[in-house]
DNA sequence: TATTAACCTATCGGATTACTAGGTTATAAA
DNA sequence: TTTATAACCTAGTAATCCGATAGGTTAATA
């Protein structure tokens, strides 16, 4: 009986292939981290670099970070609802921190702008589900393993704070 | 002057109320492990998981993991694509392992079947892109904090072979 | 009163995911 | 040699999301 073992004996460059087959329409593959996400943390480091605590424009953190003013407005808006920034209107107004930069923890900013921080819902503490097709948690093979991928980016997530991250270089 | 601190004194709980919006439309939350490979490294290791070499037919292992077989048909085809299963057509055939489990690290699987495993492409070792709108990745607020979690990440899969998933409990 | 800047609502193209449909090819048993 | 089996291949789809844009309204300051 020949059993063809296909193209196993090229395992490495075969892998190697495919992850540059995927690179090639890169710009398509989806990240887990949305822009929206990226834009809501920079712009939070860019007011909390701020020495003083005045107002920051929406155009001046758009202007400076390379971000569309209208979807920042909208980031900034869900960031002072969520309870981590203060507002300001008219001349002079704009955002400024409501709590001390030490005290925001980068998890709390990846769940209110993103959502859950596990990579599947049947270990997310937040945003917990059950799968539907998993008949036990217990016996699942990727459960384990997404636990402990979840315990290691919630320690570096909660571990760094808008302080932290905002400091200057 | 005054300055409405809007909801600040709330945080917690205003935090807790949007965490359960989007709850409510859980659904429709995008996660970062997609069902394919949620699929394929169940495969992986119901194959693994089998004594004898014997090739495990598709139709066998999407009815006892509650898989749509035609999806499985092509994970499974792009794993024996990519150098991890072999394969024998007729009766009797099926996929089978052509590596011993211990030698496959879940960051292979991964990156075959879900593309990075960053974050964010300015982080990844294997699809690394620059950021448009990033001057600098020096001074970028999110960059090392990508980098943190991207390497615990990197630790925690690299650590975890298809034989430590697939262990009977 | 004029200007400023936050705030609000609505909409959109492009892309992805998780399948499904309907076949063809190769192998083994009858 | 035929028949059954199971991998292999190509194409298409509905639902959904992301990242923005458009066009305003409200409130605060000069």
């Amino acid at each position: 009986m020949v059993i063809s073992a296909g193209i196993g004996l090229f395992d490495l460059s075969v892998e190697k292939s495919i992850i540059n087959a995927k690179k090639s329409i890169f710009k398509y593959i989806r990240h887990m981290l949305s822009k929206k996400t990226k834009y809501g943390i920079k712009a939070l480091a860019f007011i909390a670099k701020r020495e003083d605590r005045k107002p920051v424009q929406t155009s001046e953190i758009s202007k400076s970070e390379n971000i569309s003013q209208k979807f920042l407005e909208s980031i900034l808006l869900e960031l002072r609802k969520s309870g981590f920034l203060g507002s300001k209107k008219g001349k002079g107004g704009g955002y400024y921190l409501i709590k001390e930069p030490e005290a925001i923890q980068m998890t709390a900013v990846i769940r209110v702008l993103e959502g859950p921080i596990a990579m599947v819902p049947c270990v997310s503490l937040n945003y917990y589900e059950k799968c539907d097709d998993c008949p036990s948690e217990e016996t699942c093979s990727v459960h384990s393993l997404m636990i402990q991928v979840r315990d290691s980016t919630l320690k570096v997530l909660g571990d760094n704070t808008l302080a932290d991250i905002s400091a200057k270089k």
